[in-house]
DNA sequence: CTCTCGATGTTCT
DNA sequence: GAACATCGAGAGG
């Protein structure tokens, strides 16, 4: 097991999304996202992201064209891409790269870190399972699609701190998860990140 | 433990 | 009308 311990430091969010999607996807492992809703603050670790990287990537939504829902992915980088799968579950998503250059980076899995309980009132599940999936960490955390286009710079709502650093020999590649009708190239691109041993990681 | 299947509604053709 | 960056229940080993 590899649970990631509490560190604060200040988190210079503008330097940070102005990095390739690859490298963003990579260094958000280990950073806290925070949440505060109701005037509660809840927070975890991210342990698991997946990169989508513009119209050339068939398993980006943007590959399709510019539409309403995509619309955010074409802004710039550091707001939040915040949409609904399967017409019950939200999926969160950080904007990356130039503006008109469509591209995010999803949220796939947190450690649970702050206000279990709280998430536990939204999804009554144990700690490991609070959290270990995109949907259901919109689930503990109360996220939907009122955050949509949302500024992480804000400090407001939803933002990131520095959480503790994941090293070389921590971090785990491998394909995307669920994107089975995207082309062959795509579906193999090692764009999924997490943390090695995490019990947190997705299923 | 593994595998299969269906819920459910938004988005786009 | 089809597809969908998921999840959990239920069956079987």
């Amino acid at each position: 097991m590899n649970d990631l311990s509490v560190h604060h430091s200040p988190f210079p969010i503008h330097n940070f999304f102005a990095q390739p999607t690859l490298t963003i996807a990579r260094e958000l492992l280990g950073c806290r996202l925070v949440r505060e809703i109701d005037g509660q603050r809840l927070s975890g670790l991210i342990v698991e992201t997946e990169a989508y990287i513009g119209q050339e990537d068939t398993a980006c939504h943007a590959s399709k064209g510019r539409t309403p829902r995509t619309e955010v992915m074409f802004g710039p980088a550091g707001q939040t891409y915040v949409y609904v799968i399967y017409g019950r579950y939200y999926m969160l998503n950080f904007v990356t790269e130039a503006v008109e250059f469509p591209a995010a980076v999803l949220i796939r899995a947190i450690e649970p870190q702050k206000g279990i309980e709280l998430m536990q009132s939204r999804r009554p599940q144990n700690h490991y399972n609070l959290a270990n999936g995109p949907g259901k960490l919109c689930q503990a955390l109360g996220i939907d699609t009122g955050l949509n286009n949302w500024p992480l710079a804000l400090g407001q709502k939803l933002w990131l701190e520095a959480g503790h650093p994941i090293t070389a020999a921590e971090v785990a590649t491998g394909p995307r998860i669920g994107i089975t009708s995207a082309a062959p190239k795509d579906v193999a691109a090692p764009w999924r990140f997490w943390v090695k041993g995490s019990r947190f990681v997705s299923n």
